[in-house]
DNA sequence: TGCGCCATGTACGCTTTCGAACATACAAAG
DNA sequence: CTTTGTATGTTCGAAAGCGTACATGGCGCA
């Protein structure tokens, strides 16, 4: 991970744009740009974090691997959130990973700096909590997804949260590792891509993907898509108007 | 559910009792017993809530239930917690219904009360926030175990957890409604239970299920219970202590 | 005492996904 | 221009769980 004092636009974070101007200045000066490379892990079950980070282009999921090294992806964060709530919220660590998904860039603060603006107890602890509570729908959903619904419905939602989290309808990833996310064998997304690819909804070709009809997918996806974003709508309106 | 001024020992629920002298004094005057029928819904989706619930014998189960009908369990709450977070996460309400799995009784006090204290910032805070890791420890974990583990795992799981949650080794449960937590078949819960009865671990016999043998569900059972319930330790050592 | 409801038990064919093995093909490096 | 690695495509038997249907037997209520 490189760090550098070049700051690209802040506010491509949601929630470093939502900031009040007050807090803005205080973080300013502890705030890091830095580089996320893919596969990079930003934290480990049971580590204690010393920086929160706010990506930017980049995404990050946040992984539980078992025992028997099967894994699966318990929440998706992008340019609309942050990682490591568990510095605010009290227990420092979590029981998963924090891999990075999509190369990109992002900011982080100290630990520090973010338990002392938190504890402060002004605007930016209910801006942190409302998006926590939009995360924790997200894993709710994604409990409810895993028991219900088809390998290519999940495929779909993955998708479309992906999307959401980037700017343009490309994704530079293999199915391989959308696999080891969505917890499924690679073949059972190669199916599920092929329909995509041959209803004309994506093409993809050798780790890279483009979304042609974004509608389509969304058809063809659960209601937990829907269920998700409404949610984050709801919980966090002032993000929208960046 | 019946309302009463006759208050059982509140030290019943963990988080009651870990309270502070001066928190459990202001909200003494506000606090109401509350008998906690099988099948209340506490909460549903969407919908702002009057109260927190603070369950002391009674188990509530945070449940979403789908377009088509089918259901899924995100949580067990029962005297280690509390229902309501979204109250003081921001988000007044949740996408999930809070039903009661096993009647008891518990207590509830006003949401304005509940969120006068929190924006207090005292101990209180860090306490419920503390509790809300926990809790979100437990969706991911299930969001895990619905990807990766069979039934009887999950059937032993889920035992474990609401074991944990009741005094003594017995529990008011109808195969069919664990199937509608656990979003599968009765007919498969009917199966695993078998295994589990001709294995000797339990008994059960029309919506009564006696558990006979504890350190074998938890040898059956998956990774996810052990997890869950470290993490419960971890986060809420002062709970223990009652 | 008898009726009916409800909890539990059993069976069968079907679908989805898995595990494993192998085939094809592009792309970068030498 | 060949080699090698990686991404994607295909196949096949096995396993878990589903949907459906129906059987059994206890318990409460009339």
């Amino acid at each position: 991970m490189a760090t550098s004092h070049v700051h690209p636009p802040l506010n491509q974070n949601h929630l470093l744009a939502a900031l009040p101007e007050a807090e803005l200045q205080r973080w300013l000066p502890q705030l890091e740009a830095v580089e996320l490379t893919l596969g990079e892990v930003l934290y480990e079950p049971g580590i204690t974090l010393s920086h929160v980070y706010f990506p930017a282009t980049a995404i990050v999921s946040l992984l539980y691997v078992m025992e028997n090294g099967a894994s699966a992806e318990i929440a998706v964060v992008g340019n609309e959130g942050l990682l490591g709530i568990s510095l605010f919220m009290g227990g420092e660590s979590t029981s998963s990973r924090a891999v990075v998904q999509s190369a990109g860039h992002g900011w982080r603060l100290p630990a520090v700096a973010m338990k002392e603006e938190f504890n402060r107890g002004g605007p930016v602890l209910h801006l942190l909590l409302r998006y926590t509570q939009a995360l924790i729908t997200q894993m709710s959903q994604t409990a409810v997804c895993n028991r219900h619904h088809t390998l290519d419905q999940q495929l779909c939602r993955w998708l479309l949260l992906s999307l959401d989290r980037l700017q343009g309808n490309q994704l530079v990833m293999t199915q391989a590792r959308i696999a080891n996310m969505l917890g499924v064998r690679r073949e059972g997304v190669t199916e599920g891509a092929l329909k995509l690819q041959q209803a004309g909804l994506i093409r993809y070709a050798r780790g890279r993907i483009t979304v042609m009809n974004r509608p389509g997918l969304e058809q063809r996806t659960c209601e937990c898509y829907a269920v998700v974003k409404k949610e984050y709508d709801r919980l966090l309106p002032d993000l929208l108007a960046r």
